[in-house]
RNA sequence: GGAGAGAUACCCAAGCAGGUUGAAGGGGACGGUUUGCUAAACCGUUAGUAGGAGCAAUCCUAGCGAGGGUUCGAAUCCCUCUCUCUCCGCCA
């Protein structure tokens, strides 16, 4: 969330930021509240301050046998006033942190102006594109062939956008987590977390999926858990109600997770193949950073996804995300894209975000600059390194034969043992 | 699921028949005295945090797992919840 002393004494500035992002908010119901709970503040802290010194006289006064019924009588009326008082402060901070919990973050200055993605910035291309002599077919097609794919199956068991995977594919799918873990642990100084998928209430209001997007999350009974939809909640959240070692940072986290998503408002999109499912495998990075470095480490973290794919040998892109298309929490984002040659698109198969101390914020995360120093809110970041189900429909697509059988990227086959899949 | 025990400051731990105790005592850490140097001994310091008032010095409020309640007053009494530990049952 953002720090309440901002909107409260910068609201144009905050206002300005929304509407980088294509939003038009008012602020004034927020600002009248915080007011009206300053002063209730003031006046129920100097009752409180008299109910504890009168309180201590009349323990006084018994001690000695004396009479304080007086005493008591008006601390009776005080405690009345009191609770009025604080009931309504109650009520009010409520409101204000409702509000305050659905604000999105303010864009960095270098995040591109507008409402959507037609805004977004081409960073840069890697890789050279495959030129086919025949006709690349889409991934599902390539799967089933293959026998590695079964979206029939997958929804007989559980439903629409499930898929399973069998023999080759399922040893591919784990080839690719194992790979990507090596890389970010070996070479590029991640720790390995392997966190619980089930997180509770305030995990996700920690890293910014609740209050205002539950209808994507799913919900898991008996409890109130939450399947993760990105391991981003979990390993974040890790340092949740924590003051860091500034010794410590950066630190930098690498998980592999399943990933549960309600694609509730993605009804009709992406419905063919593995690109949108319930349930899909990813491997993030997570960082915690000081904030004069997260800008720089953001750079780094996105280098370092992009690394994956040029082992992989897919073409790509990055791009710059305007206002409009970040995620609710995100500062600053960068995509990258992924060549799909069937489609002759570039699709998204990981999303960097620089949150600066926005979750770090909701979540209490932070660090003592220098030793008896007042604690700040550390940064958070975090990117897919990547989404494995996308990667491996991208492998599938890129490395097609006319024959139907699939090459198996050179970096892989230590992991699965062969050269082709066929 | 059944039966018990517990949660107090950086750590351990007392207080729990309500009243100058936001908290004894240890340990640790930090500072000092002594010392050729270490060690030891001795002396001292050691809630952090959040919120609010004030130009400021500073002051106030909250806080003993969390949330309610009783009371003039709660770490202490009552209720609810969470987590940890032990035993039993069940289980990958």
């Amino acid at each position: 969330m953002l720090d309440i002393r901002l909107v409260r004494n910068e609201p144009e500035q905050v206002i300005a930021g929304l509407r980088r992002r294509g939003l038009t908010i008012s602020l004034d119901e927020f600002l009248s509240l915080d007011e009206t709970r300053r002063q209730k503040l003031v006046e129920t802290e100097s009752l409180k301050n008299r109910r504890n010194v009168v309180s201590k006289e009349v323990g006084r006064r018994k001690a000695h046998n004396e009479d304080a019924s007086d005493l008591i009588r008006e601390m009776q009326e005080v405690g009345e006033r009191i609770k009025v008082i604080d009931e309504e402060i109650r009520a009010i901070e409520a409101r204000l942190n409702e509000i305050l919990l659905t604000i999105p973050n303010l864009p960095d200055a270098s995040v591109p102006e507008g409402p959507d993605e037609t805004y977004n910035q081409e960073v840069r291309r890697w890789g050279e594109i495959r030129v086919f002599d025949f006709t690349p077919k889409p991934h599902w097609d390539i799967g089933e062939g293959l026998g590695i794919l079964d979206f029939e199956r997958g929804s007989k068991i559980s439903g629409a956008r499930f898929t399973v995977l069998k023999g080759k594919g399922a040893k591919l799918e784990r080839a690719l987590v194992n790979f990507m873990l090596d890389l970010h642990t070996k070479e590029h100084g991640y720790e390995e977390i392997f966190p619980p998928f089930l997180v509770n209430r305030d995990c996700m209001v920690g890293t910014g999926q609740l209050p205002k997007f539950e209808e994507d999350m799913f919900r898991v009974t008996p409890g109130d858990y939450f399947l993760i939809p990105t391991a981003e909640v979990p390993v974040t959240n890790l340092h949740r109600d924590e003051i860091l070692d500034v010794e410590q940072l950066p630190l930098y986290y690498t998980a592999y997770t399943a990933c549960f998503r309600a694609e509730a408002g993605a009804a009709g999109r992406d419905t063919r193949g593995v690109i949108r499912q319930h349930q899909f495998n990813k491997v993030e990075l997570v960082k915690f950073t000081k904030p004069e470095d997260s800008e720089a480490e953001h750079e780094k973290l996105v280098r370092n996804a992009e690394t994956v794919l040029q082992r992989l040998g897919l073409p790509y892109r990055v791009v710059l995300l305007c206002g409009g298309d970040m995620g609710f929490s995100a500062a600053k984002c960068y995509d990258l894209e992924v060549w799909f040659p069937s489609s002759g698109t570039y699709r998204e198969i990981s999303s960097c975000s620089n949150f600066k101390d926005f979750q770090a914020r909701r979540a209490n995360i932070r660090y003592r600059p220098a030793p008896g120093a007042k604690p700040e809110f550390v940064h958070t970041l975090n990117g897919s390194g990547l989404a494995i189900g996308r990667t491996l429909a991208a492998i599938l697509e890129n490395y097609q034969n006319a024959d139907g059988s699939v090459t198996v990227p050179e970096v892989l086959r230590e992991y699965l043992g062969m050269e082709r899949i066929d």
